[in-house]
Parts: structure tokens; sequence; C-alpha cells
RNA sequence: UCCAGCGUGGCUCAAUGGUAGAGCGGGUGACUGUUAAUCACUAGGUUGUAGGUUCGAAUCCUACCGCUGGAGCCA
């Protein structure tokens, strides 16, 4: 067995000799010496390969990004070097030289990308995604662990629809028809109802035909579910739950969050008690003069971003000229284009914003939010926003009516700031079984597939609630992504399934 | 499904009706401190597909395919 130490682990190794297993991620040479950058999932260091140790300069003479070895060297402290230590190789063994590698250090398209996804999850930006991600799974398991939730894996293939049917994605179970999970709650609800406090985690689906930003056709959501809880726990369990993963997230992964460049400091604001509003007050907040005279100004600061941006393309075409390098050159074209893009961006939603003003204005209760609304509400706080208690007609049938005002239900959506959307959707659940049935009829629903499910209304029924939050969408918050698609290893988009 | 844009070497792009080019990556060589190293040389293209207009098409037109962005839809 070979002894192996970790780049991450090397400061604690100067002057030491030591052996690392990884992968070229770019080789330079100079004559008589080389300069490895190397990586093997833990981090990236600078090795240095002197012609003085002929076997190990020969060995690398034709090997490319992506060749596998071993290193065998003495660790330095070396401020030339881009960590700050250096491995002086004296030895090397390789695995496989790798033949020529499809993803250079130039930009790609996201098309190119995509098809090569096996390959890209190797870049430093798509590593420090996957470790936010695995973290933010990690804490949020420990957190429910820490409250004393009991895992329940819930089944994906079930026999109907918990929602719209026409969002499913439909098997062929043995000859009779079966859908793929939407979500774990029904199975749940009814674990809770044995054990108290229970949560499912697992991959969830939607044939929904969403090209979007935000949507997954397959995606993990997290789901706990608790026996005696009602609204107002939901609320603060949400809010909870949520600074958890981020302050984990803050302290174990900050150098990733920082290489993704996110603003650190809108994260630190993360911490429960949210704010919140009900549905109506969120109507009433759409409605009032000071949101719109609030939403102009932020149109008139929006604006002067806009010339921020303009001179800086001005200043960047002032440096094109003395700029000689055709690379460079072409690095500079492209942030002026990315710089017009986002100029372009800024004009389509400030061009937008007077419909959006006026669509707020005329919101009419008991519509749903659209996206323009979310972000308009979610826009007003530095924390995620706890929304509660939407109109009947546009929520499942399965959430409880509002005793106070029968025209709601006791749910609530948390909309995650900066305008990511929502991350938790989730409800108390009707206990009644007259309401209940009543509900189904009026959805024209056959209650016979659900007799299981409303056998926990007739054997000592009891309050309880749950959420789910998804996990794609609060990868994409926390990391400050553009895009859904990174915050998965696999992404499954909308008629797309490669790799 | 709708709207818009795009499709040129492995990759990112240029060439707007008149000889298809650059950078990166690949290959060969030089160089002991590189940071997307540098320098020299070099290989690599039926311009997405099919049709049309034209003396001549990467460029104009039509259809199809693919991709991207947006809208719609969306726990």
């Amino acid at each position: 067995m070979n002894q192996r130490t970790s780049i991450k682990d090397l400061p604690a190794f100067v002057n030491q000799s030591v052996t690392l297993h990884g992968w070229i991620r770019a080789i330079r040479s100079s004559g008589k010496i080389r300069f490895v950058e190397f990586r093997d999932g833990t981090g990236t260091c600078q090795c240095t390969v002197e012609a003085i140790h002929p076997e190990a300069f020969d060995a690398l003479e034709h090997c490319g990004q992506e060749t596998s070895l071993s290193l065998t060297g003495t660790v330095r402290e070396e401020p030339r070097s881009p960590g700050g230590v250096e491995v002086s190789v004296e030895k090397v063994e390789i695995y496989q030289i790798a033949e020529e590698y499809p993803i250079s250090r130039k930009e790609h398209g996201i098309d190119f990308l995509m098809q090569h996804r096996h390959l890209w999850l190797r870049s430093p930006r798509q590593e420090a995604i996957l470790r936010v991600r695995h973290r933010i799974i990690t804490a949020a398991r420990e957190f429910f662990d820490q409250e004393q939730f009991t895992l329940i894996d819930t089944p994906i293939f079930q026999p109907g629809a918990a929602e719209g049917a026409g969002t499913l994605f439909d098997v062929d179970y043995f000859g009779s028809p079966a859908y793929l999970a939407q979500t774990g709650q029904l199975y749940l609800e009814t674990a809770a109802m044995a054990l108290g406090k229970v949560y499912c985690f697992g991959p969830t689906f939607r044939a929904e035909k969403s090209k979007t930003r935000r949507h997954l056709t397959e995606f993990w959501m997290i789901e706990p579910e608790v026996a005696f809880y009602e609204l107002e726990d939901l609320e603060v369990l949400s809010e909870n739950f949520l600074s958890h993963i981020v302050q984990a997230v803050l302290k174990h992964n900050r150098a990733d969050l920082e290489s993704l460049g996110r603003d650190v400091t809108a994260l630190e604001k993360i911490q429960a008690p949210f704010p919140r509003v009900t549905y109506s007050e969120a109507v009433e907040l759409l409605h009032n003069p000071e949101l719109h005279a609030k939403l102009e100004a932020e149109l008139a600061s929006e604006q002067a971003r806009g010339e921020g941006l303009k001179n800086e393309v001005a200043e960047k075409e002032a440096q094109l000229a003395q700029v000689s390098k055709a690379w460079k050159v072409e690095k500079l074209k492209k942030e002026i284009q990315e710089l017009q893009d986002q100029i372009k961006e800024l004009e389509r939603w400030i061009a937008n914003q007077p419909a959006h003003i006026q669509d707020a204005k005329s919101f009419e209760w008991g519509s749903d939010f659209g996206g323009d609304e979310e972000t308009i509400l979610s826009r007003q706080f530095d924390a995620p926003l706890i929304v509660t208690e939407y109109p009947k007609e546009i929520k499942a049938f399965y959430m409880k009516e509002n005793p106070a005002d029968p025209r709601t239900v006791r749910n609530l959506d948390v909309l995650a700031p900066e305008g990511y959307g929502e991350i938790i959707g989730g409800s108390q659940r009707e206990d009644d079984l007259a309401k209940l049935l009543a509900r189904m009829e009026a959805e024209g629903m056959d209650p016979e597939p659900y007799q299981w499910y409303l056998d926990l209304r007739r054997y000592g029924s009891v309050p309880h609630g749950g959420f789910g939050l998804g996990i794609e969408r609060t990868v994409s918050w926390i990391c400050g992504l553009k895009h859904i698609r990174e915050t998965i290893p696999f992404p499954r988009l909308m008629g797309k399934m490669m790799p």
C-alpha cells in the first residue's frame, strides 16, 4: 500500500518527504525545470521537477493535462508558488498519460461543457460547488439528527399523484401504471404518526415542461414531518433549519464560497428569526405606495449602476489599445462582451420594471405569486422571507383550512433572498376527515386510492405538518449561481440527459 | 409550446457576396522560476443538414436539425 498525503495537508509537512497521488491540471517547462500544477481532489499545489532528477524530469516529457501520476518529493515553503508551499519532486510514477484533454483553461460554451459534464466536474469551480452541496446535505441531516428526527425512506415508485397529475413521470410497473415520486410527503405523514418527528431525503421527479434556470426534472428534496406541529412550529423549524445550514457552510466552506465569488456578507445575515408575512399582508405590501416609491428608487439606482457598467466598458476598451498579446485581447473582448450582456440584462430589467410595479399595484388577492412578485417581495428583506396562509384555491388538497379565515390554508413558503425564489414549501395538514374528503371532492379527486392516507384521520388524527426543501435551489442560492444546472453532478433538464 | 439569437479546425472566435484566418489546445525544437510562461516552426476545415438565388455563398432566401437566452408552465 502506498503512503499518501493530501494536498490540503501539505503545510504540516514542510521539510518532509511526501507522496501525492493525483492529476496534472497544467504543466509548464522552462528548459531544465518543469512546473506541474497538481490536483488531488483536496486542493492544488505547484510541484517542480528539475533536470537534476533526470528520470523524473524525462518521465514528464509528454505528459499533458489530466495525466494521472504520483509524485514523491520534499515539501518546501516557497513564496513564488501560488499556494505558498511547493513540492520538489524526486520521483514520478505515472498511472496513465492522458490523451489530449478537451477542456482547456480557456473559456468554453455551456453546451460543450454540459456534454463533457463528466470531465467538467474536475474544474475548480465545479469542485467548490460540489463541496458546498455536500456540506448543505450533511448540515441538513445533522440538524434533524440533533433535533431527534428519525430518517424515513419513502418510496420512489408510487401508485398515484400527491399533486398535479400532469407533471408525473409514468413508468410501466409490471404492466400496471406507476409514477416516479414527486414528494415523499403522504408516506412521511404516516411515519410521523408512528415516530413523531421524521424526515425523508431523496430524489423527486417532475415532468414539467419548464425550461428555466430554476428547474430540474430530477432533484433532491429533504422533507421533515412532525406530529402535533402547527403552522407556527413549522415557521420556527424552517428558520432554524436554514440558519443551521448557512452557518455550517460559512464555517466549513468559506474558501469555496469565496472562490465562487459569493458575497459572503449577505450569507452572514442569515440568522433566525426570519421576517414573516401572511399572503394577505404580502398582497397589501404589493399595493403599498411606499413599496412603489422604493421600487422607483431602485429603478434609479439600477440605472446609475448601468452607467457605471458602461464606464467599465469604456475603460476596458481603452486598455485594449495597450495590450498586444492576442489571447489577452480576446480575454478583454470577452470581458467587454460580458459587461455588455450585463448591461443588456439590466436594461431589460429596467424596461420591465414599470410593468412589474404596475403588476404589483394591480395584483389581485387570490392569484398565485409569479416569479416577479416573489422577487419584489423577497428583495425587501435581507433574510429569507416566510410567507404564510395562501388562498385555498391555489394550494394542494391536503393543506389545513385556516380556522381564522377559511378562504386560506395554514401553509408556508420560504423565499430565498436576492431573488432566488421559493426554496421551501410546506403546510400544516388537514387532520379532519370530513374536511379532507370535501376538499378532495371539490378538486375532483377519487378518494379510493387514498384510503390508506385517509386512515390517518380515522385512527388518532392529530395536528401535524411539514415542509420540503429543494436541495438544488438551496445550493444555487448559497453559492450565488446563475443557473441550477451546476448545483447537481449530473443535471436532468427538460428534454436533456447527457451524459 | 411561443419569441429572439446562434451554428466556421479539438475549443473560443474572426472573415457580411470575391483566395476560409487568429488565439488556445496538439506536434517538433529552444530556455532553471513559471503563474493561461515565452519564442520559433508545424499539422489540423465538404463553414450543422438539404434545397434555392448568383458568374461566384460561411455570408442572401426556404425548410429541417441542434444549441443558448427569455416567456409560458411550475409544491
